[in-house]
RNA sequence: GCCGCGUUGGUCAAGGGGUUAAGACGCCUCCCUUUCACGGAGGAAUCACGGGUUCGAAUCCCGUACGUGGUACCA
């Protein structure tokens, strides 16, 4: 295998959903598993639907993934540059090969010509409004003007486009890497737009130029992208060969988790969970979009998650690092069918990454969570506190509610929840107070001086250990009881009783 | 409408001519724990439909249905 060049490119319009970290996922495994590149590439020739801030927001997003690029418009690289809007000279020269070929030719109709052609098709009864074979003809372009008319209103500053001239009735086929041979009734095809009136070309001309240019070598797309592929397939046919043509792969969508279509962000605010990786402040409009990251996942489980919803490796593995996947991902086991979204199995996944990560690795990420509640704790405290909480914990934001008990006393109590209480049971408490404060403090002993004073006074145990939970807690939640007690110390289970005895 | 792609429990899915049709999430029951979890043991639940081919089809072929994507001077 040559060279193996992977890119990513997307379109610098805000937020970067799940769909999208999925293909750089899968672009990236496929890189690494070959020695290869993978390469950022912005697609930035709609200027009008560029969003401010928008591509530094993507590095941001692969950098906590965990999927750097190795080339991209602000690592560099061999390529340079790597945003299209900067390489907006080197597809000209293409367009007008192709035009000179007689693959392309000049289209000077106006919107409202477009609009009419497609009124008139439509009353026509015709099965497709395209502007293909059929009608361009019909239409005002270089093909029915003659060379000195056309030449004088480019001259003249007549806005035009250039359209690839697709020849009907020839079969176009291409072998997808996921679906195997793909095929096309050119006469199916429509004259897509290659350059637009604005001088910047259309994704279709471009993406095939800067392929070329940039020797990718595996071209991974949404499945989105499939009814575009003849375009693309002839546009390389034209310009450089069919030879020098990337592979390809088209991924299945992620579809929305109840209802139907594509999964988007709309979807995420209406059911309650993010659908971006990180949360995402739209300049424009203000609004902030929430992300895994601040929902609390880990960017294990993110990766994880994804890389699993489409693709497996076959055996009942569920839980991957990242060196496995690159070990064990092949992109012809990835699925062809589209895969809904599930929110719940997404918990799992960070449930399981929680408990296999190490106290160090979750300190900074839990202890930024308690400063976001405003809660300032004791760093080794916190180190001791994690592995006791960490099995009960989804998310990561989970912690707060897990463990804030650890450091400060809780200020509501669940009192419901304490039944048949009585005189007994407030004397029992009352002298393991006392008891307490002489003994040596740990876990087992202040749990066998509970149980050896309830056996004095008659009363079973655990009767007595839900009361003293909300005691310490404040709920009927959290680790071992005694566990709790040994850690919070002496002075403070002393309280945290004393006070709740006073409310009984 | 037309074109492309798809279809195994509610969801993610293994399986690609002979299987009691894996496993995971979720749900339910039980055990553990007199908290909540974790863990453990069970349970309900699936090959879209119709035709072929074949001794035999979830698996191959053809239709149909349904889903999904595209059908822009958006990507």
């Amino acid at each position: 295998m040559k060279n193996v060049r992977v890119r990513f490119a997307p379109s610098p319009t805000g937020g970067l959903h799940l769909g999208g970290v999925r293909t750089v996922l899968y672009n990236y495994l496929f890189a690494r598993q070959h020695k290869g590149t993978f390469v950022l590439r912005i697609e930035d020739t709609d200027q009008s639907r560029y969003v401010e801030g928008a591509e530094q927001y993507i590095f941001d997003c692969l950098q906590w993934c965990g999927l750097t690029p190795d080339e991209s418009s602000i690592h560099g690289g061999p390529f340079t540059p790597y945003r299209q809007s900067e390489r907006k000279d080197m597809y000209k020269k293409y367009a007008d090969q192709l035009v000179k070929d007689g693959h392309a030719y000049y289209a000077f109709d106006t919107p409202e010509e477009l609009e009419a052609m497609r009124e008139k098709l439509k009353a026509s009864g015709s099965n497709s409004l395209q502007y293909d074979h059929s009608v361009r003809m019909k239409m005002k372009n270089s093909l029915n003007l003659s060379e000195v008319e056309t030449t004088q209103m480019i001259d003249n500053g007549v806005p035009y486009v250039i359209r690839i001239k697709v020849e009907p009735s020839q079969n176009i086929h291409l072998h997808d890497l996921i679906r195997g041979e793909v095929h096309f009734d050119s006469s199916t095809v429509d004259d897509k737009v290659l350059m637009k009136a604005d001088g910047m070309p259309t994704y279709h001309l471009a993406v095939v130029v800067d392929d070329f240019l940039m020797e990718i070598s595996h071209a991974f797309r949404g499945e989105e992208w499939l009814p575009s592929a003849p375009v693309h397939i002839l546009l390389w046919k034209y310009l450089f060969g069919l030879d020098k043509m990337p592979q390809w792969a088209h991924l299945p969508l992620i579809l929305k988790p109840d209802g139907h279509g594509k999964l988007s962000k709309r979807d995420g605010d209406a059911l309650g969970f993010p659908v971006f990786a990180m949360n995402w402040k739209d300049p424009k409009s203000g609004e902030t979009t929430k992300g895994f990251k601040e929902t609390g996942f880990l960017p294990e489980a993110f990766i994880n998650m994804l890389a699993v919803l489409g693709w497996n490796d076959g055996t009942e593995q569920e839980i991957f690092s990242m060196e496995e996947l690159i070990g064990k991902f092949s992109i012809d086991r990835v699925h062809k069918g589209g895969a809904r979204f599930d929110f719940e199995k997404a918990k799992w996944y960070n449930h399981e990454w929680i408990k296999i990560s190490s106290t160090e690795k979750l300190f900074p990420l839990v202890n930024d969570v308690y400063l976001a509640n405003g809660l300032l704790v004791d760093e080794q405290l916190l180190r001791s506190v994690i592995p006791v909480i960490k099995d009960r914990c989804t998310l990561i934001t989970d912690f707060y509610q897990q463990g804030n008990f650890f450091f400060q006393s809780p200020t509501v109590w669940d009192l419901s929840s304490i039944s048949k209480w009585d005189d007994n049971k407030k004397a029992f408490f009352l002298s393991f107070i006392d008891t307490l404060r002489a003994i040596d403090w740990n876990m087992a002993d202040i749990e066998n001086c509970f149980k050896n004073l309830a056996a004095e006074k008659g009363i079973k145990p655990g009767e007595l250990q839900l009361p003293m939970r909300i005691m310490l807690v404040g709920g009927k939640f959290g680790p071992a009881v005694f566990l709790i007690a040994s850690i919070i110390g002496k002075e403070e289970t002393i309280s945290r009783i004393q006070n709740v005895l006073n409310k009984l």
